[in-house]
DNA sequence: CTGAAAGCGCTAACAC
DNA sequence: GTGTTAGCGCTTTCAG
C-alpha cells in the first residue's frame, strides 16, 4: 500500500533524481548554472511530483531580501473602500506609481475583528500605505509599530517618523464655509460619516473641538467652525452618520432639515453623501439652490455631473505621490510632509440664499 | 566604535534578557503563558532593540501554514482595472467575501516585463483569482503550475482542474445582436478591446472564428457572428483599440464609420468604450438612435445614466461568487462552474433603423 | 557543473 | 513558567 508521501520540495525531488538540493535549486532559478540534461531531468521529475516550484516563504527567508509588496490599510470596511469613487481615484493613482515599479499591493483587510487584527503584524510587504483612518485606529499603531517604510495618507499624523500626503482638509472646509457665508449664508448645517469613527447615527455638535477625533471629518468640521467663528456665527448643527452613502446621506439630510428647517445651507462632507442628500433635498421639495444650498467635498467624478459646488482636491495624484513617496524612501532620511492644493469648485448647487 | 549591530531577531533579545527564544516568541504570541515580569522585561528589550515582532515570512515557514491571503491577477495594467466600473464592481464583490473571511487580497501587478513576471511565483498566498485575462497569459499559466485553489473569472478555462464563474459572453452578445437583427437592422459592426491581447489598433474582422483568442472579447465577437449567420448576414466589420477608454471608443467609432457609413447599428463590447462612442456619434450629428444605434455590454452603473442599450450582468455578484468559490474549496472535490445569467437591457441608444 | 553544509528567524514538542 | 531541540524549505558560499 502507498506510503505516506511527503509534500514535494526541492528535497523531495532532489533525492529521487539523485542530485543535491543545490542543484534542484539552480535548476529553477538559475537554469544556466545547471547542464541541460540534469535541469530536464529535475523538471520532469518535479513536474511528476506536483511541485510547483521553491516556496515564496522559505525563499523569502533565506534570501532575506525585499518582497516587493506595499501593505495597503484602507478603512475598516474593504468593500467601501470600492464604493467611494474618492477611494478607487486613489487606488488608480497608488497602482500606477506601483506597477511602475513592479510592486504588488497587499489590501489588509482591517476588520475590527481582534483575531484578524493581526493581519498587519503577518503581512508580508516592504512597507506601507495607510489610507483614511483615525489616528487612533489601532492597526495604524501596529504598522507604526513595525517601523518599516510608511506613508499616511489622509490620516493625521500620530508621529513624525513617517511620510504624509494629504489636502489640508480643515483650509478647504474652511474656505468653503467663507464662500458660503460671502454669499449671505447665516444659518449653515453639516453632514459628516463617522466622525467618531463608532456606529453612531444622530446629531454630532455637541462636541468641543478638543474632543474631536483625530479623522479627516474632524478637520473638515474644524474648517467649517473657524469661518464661521470668524464670521461671528456659532451655531453649527451636525448630523452624522457611520456610512459614507446615497442613502445615509439623503437621511442625514431629511433628519437635519426636519430638526432645522431654517437652515440655507448644508455642507455634506464627503460627495457620496452629497449627492444622496442633493437628491433628498429635491424630494423634499426645495429648491436648489434657491431654498437650500448643498455642497460636497472630495469632488469625485460625479460630482460634476450632479451640479455638486464642492471642495476639489487631486485624487488620483494624491495616490501617485503616495506611490512615489514610499519608493523613494531612504533609510534614515526625514519624513516629508506634501499638503495637497484644495479649491472651492462652485456649480449650480449653491447659490444665495433666497430671502 | 560601535560595533556592527545585527538586525533584531528573537534570538537577540532573548540573549540580552537572558531567556530563551521560546520565551519571546510567547511574549509576543501567546502572552498568557509567560510570566508578567518576564514579559514585559521582554517587550521593553524589544522595545529598545527596535524589534517589531516575529518576522512574517519565517512565522509563516515554521508554522507551515495558511497566509490567509489571496492572491488576484488582474489585467495587464493594474491601474486601468480601478478605471474600469465593471471591475471595480467586481472587487467590491470579492472585497466583501474576503473581508467575511478574513482574507487579505494581494493584488499582482502582471506586467509584461519578464523581470517581474515571477511575481506570481513570489506571492506568498493561499490560492488566486484570476480576473479577465486571456487564456493565454503567461501569468495564468504560472498560477495554474502552483497548483494552488484557483478561480478563473472572465477568463476562458485552459483546465477543469480550477474553478470558474463569468456569464456566457457567447450567449449574451448573440442574444443583445438578435435584439438588433429584430429591429430591422442588416448591417451592424463592433467595436471591440484588445482582442489580439497586443497593442493593436484597427481592423479586425479578418479573423476566423478559429483564430479568435481565448478572451471574452473573442467570446462576445463569436456570439455576434452566431446571430448574424443565423440571420444569413455574414458581413461584421470590427474596429479594435487596445485600451478600454472613452477616448479609445470615440477614435474607433470615427474610424469604424468614416470606413462604413452605412452601417444602422455598432455594438461596442466594453461599456467605457461605448459611452466614448456614443458621444463619438453625437459629435459626428448622427441621431441617436434614429441614424445610429449604439449598444455596450456589462452595464455598468454609468450606463444607465447615459441611456446606453447594453447587456447587463451581475458585476458584484460575480465577484462575491468568485470569493465564495474559493473559500468553499475542498481539496479534491470536482472543479466548479458558475454561469451567470445575462439580459439585454434595452435603454434609449438602440431602436430601429430609419430607412 | 555539482555537492555539502551552514544558516535565514521562527514555532512546536517535549523536557525541566 | 521556561528552556532545549528539532526542523520548516530554501539559498548560498565554498569545495570539488
Amino acid at each position: 500500500m502507498p506510503r505516506h508521501v511527503a509534500r514535494p520540495s526541492l528535497a523531495t525531488v532532489a533525492v529521487r533524481v539523485g542530485v543535491s538540493t543545490a542543484t534542484v535549486s539552480n535548476s529553477f532559478n538559475r537554469p544556466e548554472k545547471v547542464s541541460d540534461t540534469v535541469r530536464s531531468k529535475v523538471l520532469a521529475e518535479a513536474a511528476r511530483q506536483g511541485y510547483a516550484g521553491p516556496d515564496p516563504a522559505a525563499r523569502q527567508l533565506s534570501r532575506g531580501g525585499r518582497t516587493d509588496t506595499l501593505g495597503l490599510l484602507l478603512t475598516e470596511e474593504l468593500p467601501l473602500a470600492f464604493t467611494d469613487p474618492a477611494a478607487v481615484a486613489f487606488l488608480q493613482g497608488l497602482a500606477a506609481s506601483c506597477q511602475g515599479a513592479g510592486q504588488n499591493l497587499l489590501l489588509i483587510s482591517a476588520t475590527s475583528n481582534s483575531d484578524a487584527s493581526d493581519a498587519v503584524r503577518a503581512a508580508v510587504v516592504d512597507g506601507f500605505v495607510v489610507y483614511a483612518v483615525r489616528a487612533d485606529d489601532p492597526h495604524l499603531q501596529r504598522i507604526l509599530d513595525r517601523r518599516l517604510p510608511t506613508v499616511l495618507v489622509d490620516t493625521p499624523a500620530p508621529t513624525d517618523a513617517v511620510d504624509w500626503v494629504g489636502p489640508d482638509d480643515r483650509a478647504g472646509a474652511r474656505e468653503l464655509a467663507e464662500v458660503l457665508i460671502e454669499q449671505g449664508h447665516r444659518r449653515i448645517g453639516a453632514i459628516t460619516a463617522g466622525l467618531r469613527g463608532a456606529r453612531y447615527s444622530g446629531p454630532a455638535e455637541h462636541r468641543s473641538s478638543a474632543d474631536l477625533p483625530a479623522s479627516i471629518h474632524g478637520s473638515r468640521i474644524q474648517g467649517l467652525r473657524d469661518a464661521l467663528g470668524a464670521a461671528g456665527l456659532d451655531d453649527l448643527p451636525i448630523e452624522e452618520r457611520p456610512e459614507n452613502t446615497h442613502a445615509a446621506g439623503a437621511d442625514a439630510l431629511h433628519a437635519l432639515m426636519d430638526r432645522r428647517p431654517d437652515l440655507t445651507a448644508v455642507c455634506v462632507l464627503m460627495d457620496v453623501m452629497a449627492i444622496g442628500a442633493l437628491a433628498a433635498a429635491r424630494d423634499r421639495g426645495l429648491d436648489i439652490p434657491g431654498d437650500l444650498t448643498v455642497t460636497g467635498y472630495d469632488d469625485i467624478p460625479q460630482a460634476a455631473a450632479a451640479g455638486l459646488t464642492t471642495v476639489s482636491q487631486p485624487l488620483t495624484d494624491k495616490g501617485r505621490i503616495a506611490g512615489e513617496l514610499y519608493l523613494s524612501r531612504r533609510a534614515g532620511g526625514p519624513s516629508r510632509r506634501r499638503v495637497l492644493p484644495t479649491h472651492v469648485k462652485v456649480r449650480s448647487s449653491s447659490g444665495p440664499p433666497r430671502c
